[in-house]
DNA sequence: TAGGCCATGTAACCGGTTACATGATTAG
DNA sequence: CTAATCATGTAACCGGTTACATGGCCTA
């Protein structure tokens, strides 16, 4: 998915700025299955209005930044619904853990055990995360994404946890292992 | 991770020509947690033996077309090895399906569930091909990923037969929809 | 007073994709 | 005879990231 449309979509539920469209995709809950920054937020921002699918105001509280609140147009809306009906392209997964694991036999154990570990408190992070989202949770398609991304990373930890001394088993027992710069 | 990495690792366990190196990473056992095509294969092969990291022949059989097998060199390893040491990256995940999912009230209700079913069918055969890899596995590691990946599938799988009914439920019930090209 | 949050933006860079070019062999 | 598989590569393009630039307010 491509900023565009990921933008249009959030715009179409509610007004925001560039700021926190970026929170929402990195803290809020979009931040499960969408990555996006700055970089390419603000500009798209920019070639949507030029396109007048969304419009901008200023707004200005005393004390506070200049804050550029962007809402969708009709145009932008009919964009959106008509993107909806191309049929959604697989989903992009992308794991450097995986592969460590895969070679564990060449990694050094403490590495290994640290990958593990960190894993699984950045997991918990984020099914707490999800959780504080769904918990007080009004819009029906949000709740059941979020419990999608619940049930999955449940799983995800679980294996993790469960199979966390079997993978440490095999760290480190390479042999060949050329004396490399650790 | 980078294609470089990826593709050290691989040879780490295995000579291989990029053609070969592709399939791996579409169809064989890395296919599920990489994603990478012969536009970035090819020239970095090239990079890797211009380095010494990997060393390549020419092998010819009769009727067939020219292989260059591509073999890691003594070099090569210790920057593997060496990779391994700094702790692996976030996992990477985007899934158009889950924006479709939560903008649900706005989509046409035959492809949200066609959208599901695909889906469903895709994840299916995903779990065919990491039980036929993990089936007559030898190696150890490769095994323990296939294991998660299964876990997690399932689980995927699980709840989207379960929670199927509860999206359709909400698939065009939005108003104020622009009368769209459908 | 240092660091974090609010807030907007740009420019250079890069990793990787898509599409193209080429061609032989084999299976249906 | 057609389609798929084996096999290697290039060039143009692009979407997005990283890092930078700027600055005021609030909290510890």
């Amino acid at each position: 998915m491509n900023a565009k449309t990921l933008i249009l979509a959030i715009l179409n539920f509610q007004e925001a700025t560039g700021y926190e469209i970026r929170k929402m995709c990195t803290e809020g809950p979009y931040s499960y299955f969408v990555d996006i920054s700055y970089g390419s937020i603000y500009p798209t921002l920019a070639k949507l209005e030029a396109e007048s699918l969304v419009s901008s105001r200023i707004e200005q509280d005393v004390g506070k930044p200049e804050r550029k609140v962007y809402s969708i147009s009709e145009k932008g809306r009919m964009e959106f619904v008509g993107s909806l009906a191309t049929p959604p392209a697989l989903d992009k997964f992308k794991s450097e853990f995986l592969l460590v694991a895969m070679t564990a036999e060449y990694g050094n154990p403490t590495t290994i055990a640290k990958a593990i570990d960190m894993r699984i408190a950045y997991l918990e992070g984020q099914l707490e995360m999800i959780r504080t989202h769904t918990e007080n949770c009004e819009h029906q398609g949000t709740c059941w994404v979020g419990g999608y991304g619940e049930h999955v990373m449940q799983c995800d930890l679980e294996y993790l946890k469960k199979n966390r001394g079997a993978l440490m088993a095999l760290a480190g027992t390479a042999h060949n292992v050329p004396a490399a710069a650790e």
